[in-house]
RNA sequence: GGCCUCGUAGCUCAGUAGGAUAGAGCAGUGGUUUCCUAAACCAAAGAUCGCGCGUUCGAAUCGCGCCGGGGCCA
């Protein structure tokens, strides 16, 4: 990265000023002390580093710092310069030339960084009751998690991807006792849900199990015997339509971990037999109770009932030590906010039993407000709600995840519906991929016959398609050369590719990727407007060409991290 | 009551370990099309960084207190 070249020319020159004692009464300098930041005013350059840090130990203004370590430094073709306490830097021609011909090179791998520590790392998210359809929240986790998959492959690392299935507590009953009442209903009889409040939260009153009611009497007379195989039957459907719907998102899971066999299984019993083992467990009103206090938890929780039962921290427990069981370096979690108080539970636990609690990473998300006609309909409880699939049905696939993903996962997110749908400049979905259509466009009038309107005869194409190929395919250094100095900003903003890719896996924050996405687009965009790309000059026109090829293929790499199309033509 | 989180331009948000004149996008204003997609571009304008105190050469950023939105727990 252009970035790294920098800083180690400028700690270089630090070492060596400090050898030379030109640096007062500074005596060592230790690597990674001095950061690179970008300059607040463009014309100063590229990048820059401020010293003033280091005038405490050497005790001589920070200018002269800078000064004495640019004397250090070997600039080849690059432009340092000295203001105050900074050194900036302005890239020259050579490290831009090698930018483009570092994508070319590695196409669908460019971006990727050199040397990294691969980890092996299962990503849970979304993780709903198989009790009815995604809701509008469900869909920011799983446009977020199958981004953040796609971001951590790209980046390197083993990624699996688990979906656990929460089916083991009293949802199921309630769902089995709602699909007997539309049953019911399917066979004429005059019932319906309770209009008790109360009552009526034992079940659920949606209409999407009416279609399962429909189905189960396809292939049954009536009702069974027993409850449960409604439930098991309910159960199962719901899972399949909510695979269904991911699968159209784009949501790939490796797993379905379902919380039922978990209990089976003995896992939790055996979880909490380990537990008592640590002697971290303690009765006190019949219960069992386990001491996370000890680890940073505010208080103590139950882990098994006075009526014998398990709670729901215990099946997280069990289910988390499994992870580490299957041999995982890290586990990352997308929860809901709503679930904060379980994260120092979880950890308290994996410390309990031996583990290292750092190995669990939860990234707590904020909720989704829905925008409607410029008004907020919050996403509360059950009331108001629309369904992830009538979003996506709404506003397609694309523009769904990348507006699931554009926020910073700690505030809340504003999702617009109409502003979603709009062709234009307002929407980021279509503006980034217009730009990718843009390069398309322009790259097949570059080899396209044309019939001129006036003669009727037909114009030969600008250039051959075995030329364009050769471009692509061949590339060679020389070809940039000629459109370099109009293109410095729109090449630079190709190279923070690495550092956006390196910054967002390594903090986690997929919205990063839309913002860069954006400001690409808008500085392609902006060059599309100085610059002619298709003319008559051929080899200044085929250095531009290059250039568009190169910018397509970053814009492709990024929206193959966010699982957005790439459109050849809009 | 305790804990978490957010508060930056009319709106939606950035601001990377405290550093240069606080940045984008949208909306609003003014301009750009005989030519590769104007679904675009360019320009000017727009901010008491919720409020106060503190830490220091320097605070949107760190600390404390308060106010307000959201969430969890009791």
């Amino acid at each position: 990265m252009i970035k790294d070249y920098f800083i180690n020319k400028v700690e270089n020159a630090l070492l060596e000023a400090v050898k030379k004692g030109q640096l007062g009464q500074m005596s060592e300098y230790v690597k990674g002390s001095l950061i690179v930041e970008k300059p607040k005013n463009p014309d100063f350059g590229d990048f820059a580093v401020n010293v003033s840090s280091l005038a405490r130990s050497a005790k001589i203004a920070p200018p002269m710092i800078a000064n004495a370590i640019v004397e250090n430094i070997e600039k080849d073709d690059n432009e340092y310069s000295v203001i105050g306490g900074f050194i900036n830097f302005k890239a020259g021609k050579n490290l831009l030339i090698d930018v483009v011909e570092e994508i070319f090179k590695k196409h669908k791998e460019f971006g990727r960084p050199e040397n990294i520590e691969k980890e092996k790392i299962i990503l849970e998210y979304v993780s709903a009751n198989p009790t009815g359809p995604f809701h509008i929240g469900h869909g920011r986790w799983a446009a977020m998690g199958s981004v953040l998959a796609n971001l951590l492959k790209f980046y390197g690392h083993d990624v699996y991807q688990e979906f656990y299935i929460n089916d083991a507590g009293s949802q199921i009953q309630k769902l089995g006792n709602s699909l007997a009442i539309r049953i019911r209903q399917e066979l004429g009889e005059d019932v319906d849900f309770p209009t008790d409040e109360i009552e009526r939260k034992n079940y659920y009153p949606g209409d999407y199990l009416i279609p399962v009611a429909k189905k189960y009497l396809e292939t049954h007379k009536g009702l069974p015997d027993d409850v449960k195989e409604l439930s098991d039957f309910a159960k199962f459907e719901m899972e399949n339509l909510q695979k269904a719907l991911l699968e159209n998102f784009r949501v790939h899971f490796d797993n379905f971990y379902s919380e039922l066999s978990l209990h089976k299984s003995g896992k939790v019993e055996e979880c909490v037999n380990k537990l008592k083992a640590s002697g971290k467990i303690y009765q006190k009103d019949g219960a069992d109770w386990f001491k996370s206090s000890d680890y940073g938890d505010d208080q103590d929780r139950v882990i098994k009932k006075a009526d014998g039962s398990n709670t729901y921290l215990t099946a997280d427990i069990a289910y988390h030590i499994d992870k580490l069981e299957r041999g995982f370096d890290r586990m990352i979690n997308i929860w809901g906010a709503d679930h904060h108080g379980y994260v120092a539970r979880v950890k308290a636990s994996i410390e309990a039993l031996g583990y290292n609690p750092d190995k669990l990473e939860v990234l707590l998300g904020q909720l989704v407000n829905l925008v409607i006609n410029g008004n907020e309909v919050r996403m509360g409880k059950r009331k108001n709600m629309v369904t992830l699939e009538d979003l996506i049905d709404e506003v397609g696939v694309d523009a769904t995840r990348f507006w699931m993903s554009m926020r910073n996962i700690d505030t809340t997110l504003d999702f617009d519906i109409e502003l979603a749908k709009t062709n234009s400049d307002e929407n980021p979905v279509f503006y980034v991929q217009y730009a990718h259509a843009r390069a398309c466009s322009i790259l097949r009038n570059a080899v396209e016959e044309k019939n001129d309107t006036e003669s009727g005869n037909i114009l030969q194409a600008p250039l051959s398609k075995a030329e364009l190929n050769d471009l692509s395919e061949n590339y060679k250094k020389e070809n940039i050369i000629p459109t370099i100095d109009t293109a410095r900003k729109l090449i630079l903003k190709l190279e923070e590719f690495k550092s956006i890719i390196k910054m967002s896996a390594e903090t986690r924050q997929v919205y990063t990727i839309c913002r860069y996405v954006q400001e690409l687009a808008s500085e392609f965009h902006s060059f599309y407007n100085a610059n002619r790309v298709i003319s008559d000059d051929k080899t200044l026109m085929i250095s531009r060409l290059a250039l568009v090829l190169a910018v397509k293929q970053v814009l492709a790499n990024a929206f193959a991290i966010l699982g957005v199309s790439a459109p050849e033509r809009m």
